[in-house]
RNA sequence: GCCAAGGUGGCAGAAUGGUUAAUGCGACGGACUGCAGAUCCGUUUCCUGGGGGUUCGAUUCCCUCCCUUGGCUCCA
C-alpha cells in the first residue's frame, strides 16, 4: 500500500527505516520563519527540502499533515516594529504574506497549516502551567524559565553535555535565571511591548514554547517527523523535547528528526546577523523560481550548499535548461497533436524504461531523499528523449505521453517543470512575434542577413530567443533580458 | 575549549568494502546553421585532505593529525 523508505534521523545519527506511528498517517512539523524581514535564500532552502519530503510521502501513499509554524511575536519583531513605527503583529503579517507569495512561486504548496503563535496563547499557557506543576519550571517576577537540570536527556539530540557548554558564547546570560542553560518560557512585557494576560502577569511566550504548544494541539503529544535547519538543533530543538516530554510525561516527542544543511555564502553561513543575505524575492525575480528550486535540489539536503555570487545560480540555470529542453520539445509536440494523435508506437524497451524510471526515482528518494541522484538519473532520460529529436513528429500521442512519464514524476515530486509557466506569452503577443518571424524568414530567403539579424536582435531585447530549425523557426519567451 | 557535520576532477556536487568513482557546469572537437543559438554525437584516460591500521581488496570501516562549516541558550 504505502512505500517503505529510510531517512537520516539526527537523534539516531544514521539512516533508518521510517515507521509511522499510525500508518498511513504522518504528522510532520517544520520550524517556520520569523517574518520580521524579507526572507533570504537560506530560508528558501529549508522550505524546499521539506516541500519535497511532503510531496514524496504523499506520492507514496502516506496521508501527511504538514504543519509549519509562524513566529509572529518575538524580540526581533518588537525591535523592528519599534524602529519602523509599526505594530509588530502587522509587520509579521506583512512579511508572512511575502513568504507565502515566494512559496507559491517556488511551487512549494505542501504545507497544510501555518499556525500563528499568537493564536495558541491558551495552549502555551497551559503547557507552561503543566511544566510548573510538574516541577520542570520556575517563575521569577513575571518570567518563567525551564530548569534544564530537571531534564537529564537535555543535549541528547545535539550530542552536547550541558557542563561542556560555554555560557554566553553568543547571547549574554540573563541574570534572572538560576542556571545559564535555563531558557525562557514566558517573558514579562516591558512598557509599550505587546502583551497577553497570563497567571504570571502580562507578557509573551518564549520562542521554544510556541512550537510545542502548537504541535501538542495539532499533532498530539507525540508525532512522527520534525524538521528544521541544522542551526536549530541546539538549543531550539533540545528545548522542544524538554518542554513537550516534560509537560506530557510521554516520550519521545518525535520519532524522527530531520535537519537541512545550511546555505553558505562564500563559505560562511548566510544570516542577517552576518550581513551576507540575498533576498528570496529578488533572487526569484532575477533568475526565476524554477532555477532556484533546481539549485537547492541539485545537492543533498543535509550537505552544506555554498552559494557563489554570479556563479551558482547561473550554473543551475544552464543545467536546468539542458534538462528541460527535450521535455519542452516533447510538450510542444503533444500540444500540437493531442493525446489521440495516431502514429508510431515506441519500441517496447523504450516504453518499458519510460514506465519503470519513475519507480526507480522513487527508490532513490526513498533512501534519505537523494534529490541530486534523482536529477542525475533524469539527465540520462533527457538524453534519450533528445535522441528522438525530430522523430517525435512520427510518434502517436500515447507514445509521447509515455516518453514524458519520468518528467511528470519530477513535476509531482521535485516540483520542477511546472505546467504553469510564468513566462508564457499571451496569444495576441504570440501573433505579433509571428509577424516578425515571417518578415525575418523572407529576409533570409532573399539573402538579406543584415535585416534578419536585426530582427533577431530586436526580438532578443524584448526577451524573445529564436531557434532556427530546418523547417521552421521556434521562439521562446525568457523571463528577463539577461537570460 | 566542547559538541556536530564535512574535506572527492578546472568548478559544482553524488555514490559505493571490489569491473572504466555518477551527474551537471565549463572546455575542446564534430554534425546542423548564412552566422549565431539551441539541439545531437564524441573527448576531457593522470580526482576521494595528510599519516597509520583492519582487509585478498579502502574513497568507503577504525585511529590520529590538519583544514572548513554549523552550534554552544530566542538563527532556516
Amino acid at each position: 500500500m504505502v512505500r517503505a523508505f529510510r531517512v537520516y534521523d539526527t537523534l539516531a545519527g544514521e539512516v533508518r527505516p521510517f515507521v509511522p506511528r499510525v500508518a498511513p498517517r504522518i504528522g510532520l512539523f517544520v520550524c517556520g520563519v520569523t517574518p520580521y524581514a524579507e526572507a533570504h535564500i537560506g530560508h528558501g532552502r529549508t522550505a524546499i527540502t521539506f516541500d519535497v519530503v511532503a510531496r514524496a510521502l504523499r506520492r507514496w501513499g502516506y496521508r501527511v499533515l504538514y504543519v509549519q509554524n509562524v513566529t509572529n511575536l518575538d524580540d526581533r519583531l518588537i525591535v523592528r516594529g519599534l524602529a519602523e513605527g509599526r505594530d509588530p503583529l502587522e509587520l509579521a503579517e506583512f512579511h508572512f504574506q511575502g513568504w507565502l507569495r515566494a512559496m507559491d512561486q517556488l511551487e512549494a504548496r505542501s504545507v497544510n497549516v501555518y499556525p500563528f503563535a499568537t493564536d495558541y496563547l491558551p495552549e502555551i499557557i497551559e503547557q507552561i502551567s503543566a511544566l510548573l506543576g510538574r516541577g520542570f519550571a520556575y517563575a521569577v517576577d513575571g518570567d518563567v524559565y525551564y530548569s534544564v537540570a530537571k531534564f537529564p536527556d537535555y543535549g541528547r539530540l545535539s550530542g552536547q553535555r550541558v557542563e561542556a557548554l560555554r555560557p554566553g558564547a553568543r547571547i549574554e546570560v540573563d541574570p534572572k535565571k538560576r542556571a545559564p542553560e535555563d531558557f525562557a518560557l514566558w517573558k514579562t512585557a516591558k512598557p509599550g511591548e505587546p502583551a497577553w494576560p497570563s497567571p504570571w502577569g502580562p507578557g509573551r511566550p518564549g520562542w521554544h514554547i510556541e512550537d510545542t504548544a502548537i504541535t501538542a494541539r495539532l499533532l498530539g503529544n507525540q508525532y512522527d517527523l520534525h524538521g528544521g535547519g541544522t542551526d536549530l538543533k541546539f538549543p531550539h530543538h533540545e528545548a522542544e523535547i524538554a518542554q513537550a516530554e516534560g509537560a506530557s510525561g510521554q516520550k519521545p516527542l518525535v520519532n524522527y528528526w530531520m535537519h537541512a544543511g545550511m546555505l553558505q555564502m562564500h563559505g560562511e553561513k548566510m544570516a542577517k546577523s552576518v550581513g551576507n543575505v540575498i533576498g528570496l524575492d529578488e533572487t526569484i525575480r532575477r533568475v526565476g523560481a524554477e532555477v532556484l528550486r533546481f539549485y537547492y535540489l541539485n545537492a543533498h539536503y543535509r550537505s552544506p550548499l555554498n552559494y557563489e555570487e554570479g556563479k551558482s545560480l547561473e550554473e543551475a540555470r544552464e543545467g536546468l535548461a539542458t534538462l528541460a529542453a527535450p521535455y519542452r520539445r516533447l510538450r510542444e509536440e503533444i500540444l500540437r497533436g493531442g493525446l489521440t494523435r495516431p502514429g508510431r508506437e515506441l519500441p517496447p524497451e523504450v516504453a518499458r524504461t519510460a514506465t519503470a524510471l519513475p519507480h526507480r526515482l522513487d527508490g532513490i528518494l526513498a533512501e534519505d531523499f537523494q534529490t541530486r541522484e534523482a536529477i542525475a538519473a533524469l539527465y540520462g532520460w533527457g538524453r534519450t528523449l533528445g535522441e528522438w529529436g525530430s522523430k517525435l513528429e512520427t510518434l502517436s500521442g500515447a507514445a509521447l505521453v509515455t516518453l514524458g512519464a519520468p518528467y511528470r514524476w519530477a513535476t509531482e515530486v521535485l516540483g520542477l517543470f511546472p505546467e504553469r509557466t510564468s513566462g508564457k506569452a499571451p496569444p495576441e503577443f504570440a501573433s505579433l512575434v509571428q509577424v516578425a518571424l515571417e518578415a525575418r524568414s523572407r529576409a533570409r530567403a532573399r539573402g538579406d542577413f543584415g535585416e534578419a539579424d536585426h530582427i533577431r536582435q530586436a526580438l532578443l531585447k524584448a526577451g524573445i530567443v529564436l531557434e532556427d530549425h530546418s523547417t521552421e523557426t521556434r521562439w521562446q519567451w525568457k523571463r528577463d533580458g539577461s537570460g
